[in-house]
DNA sequence: TATGGTTGTCTAGATTAATAGACATTTCGG
DNA sequence: CCGAAATGTCTATTAATCTAGACAACCATA
């Protein structure tokens, strides 16, 4: 069931696995959790250690706890997120929320280092702009994420991020109207403090880190990016 | 740098740490952790906390400590799992490693669940066969995989796999040359304990978990398959 | 309104994780 | 050969986590 001394709180554990459990829809016929005593029984361990469980998923917002009635569900979906050819933030999670927004965050011109020169063939130490962005639906944050762009190309990138809030139109404004996904390369790892902070993400969390390079109808590379998702808000899904 | 009270201990987050700097050639110039009391300043924890987390990565094989000259990486790569139109596992990883292998842990002839149903285009309580497998790479445990085929179509899966070792091959064998990648939805999660016993993972680790479906030239749906990858062993690259 | 089932709260104790310090052992370079 | 720097080992103490039990508060329903 649950492991002990394996450097993972047992709370943490049995939310984990609760969350996967709301998440597959196990409880949906009641919408509700199971009793705490019925799941103190089924992980093997004390009532308490259950209601820290419980507790620190009601901090999620997933589910609320009422005396005498039990702890209902409030929210189990993920947001789904396309990554294909034409990968658009924006188009891909249209219908999926009310309000979706990006926010420039950050942005500095800096010398590419060896990793960002490679991406967007580059000489290491050539001029990039790096943009620092937030994403949100409907007030929750879904993503942070770092781009860079070659600061000889596009040298207005972040003043056109910052009046248009978009990077296709973005792009557009830097007279590049169309741009395709050429590569993505994806992980999963431990949010980090500046994640937990920006995603405002229980701590010890998960975020999918996925690195992409987009690249102009020629081929030619024009935004490397690395973006964490929030693990527990979205599910990518890929189209071939 | 590491919080306290999150329900994941500081030994913990602190490998999980290094383990993502090695592995992102942080120290590849002298291919050596940093000292044990300079981590330790680094995390603001005691030596003796640095010390449990480099005692889990020595578990994991990742380094490997010499008493008066330091602590060594033996390992740092990620193994890159390639996801398109023509995902095949063995293809993939070929080249990557030597030794690449996919063992049958399980099978059984099960009703289709609505999850299953839907995603084959079957009714739920059809007959379907399960097939659970264990692929590894060099000896390491590199993801497990619980797959879904038609029983009418598919009656034989089991058997031609147990012989031949081989998805693709048991395709053929029972008479489907081709197939493609139609959908990948893809999660990040903690690892269950099933997870961490058949991957061999130290406890609290993390898998991605890729729902696919693949189908005939046709379109119909032939295969589902949620296969979990240990999450610090395998990047996945999407290939549009 | 009485009862059973549920969450909320409190106290106490046991177990595990982390800190603190001291010192041994090994390696490497001057 | 010495000393600096690194890992290995030990003891003791403090802090955090988990267990155990009791009981209060609340809700639904018979």
């Amino acid at each position: 069931m649950v492991e002990r001394q394996i450097g993972v709180a047992l709370w943490r554990q049995i939310a984990d696995r609760i969350r996967l459990s709301i998440s597959n829809g196990a409880y949906d016929e009641t919408g509700m959790v199971p009793p705490e005593t019925a799941l103190a029984a089924e992980f093997g361990v004390n009532r308490h250690t259950v209601r820290s469980a419980l507790a620190s998923l009601a901090d999620e917002g997933l589910v609320n706890a009422f005396q005498g009635r039990g702890t209902m569900i409030v929210r189990k979906e993920r947001l789904s997120f396309p990554i294909s050819k034409r990968t658009r933030f924006s188009q891909g999670l249209s219908g999926q929320a009310r309000d979706l927004q990006a926010r420039l965050l950050d942005h500095e011109q800096v010398p590419a280092t060896r990793e960002v020169a490679d991406a967007l063939k580059l000489s290491p130490g050539d001029a990039c702009i790096r943009l620092d962005l937030l994403s949100s639906a409907d007030g929750r944050g879904v993503s942070c994420s770092t781009s860079f762009f070659s600061a000889e190309r596009f040298p207005k990138m972040a003043e056109h991020f910052a009046r248009l809030g978009s990077i296709t139109r973005s792009f557009a404004a830097s007279g590049l109207d169309d741009y395709v996904r050429a590569s993505t390369d994806i992980v999963a790892r431990h949010a980090d403090a500046n994640e937990l902070a920006l995603l405002k993400l229980s701590p010890g969390a998960i975020v999918i880190e996925a690195q992409a390079i987009n690249a102009d109808p020629q081929g030619r590379p024009v935004q490397y990016s690395r973006t964490r998702f929030a693990a527990d808000r979205v599910k990518l899904t890929i189209e071939t």
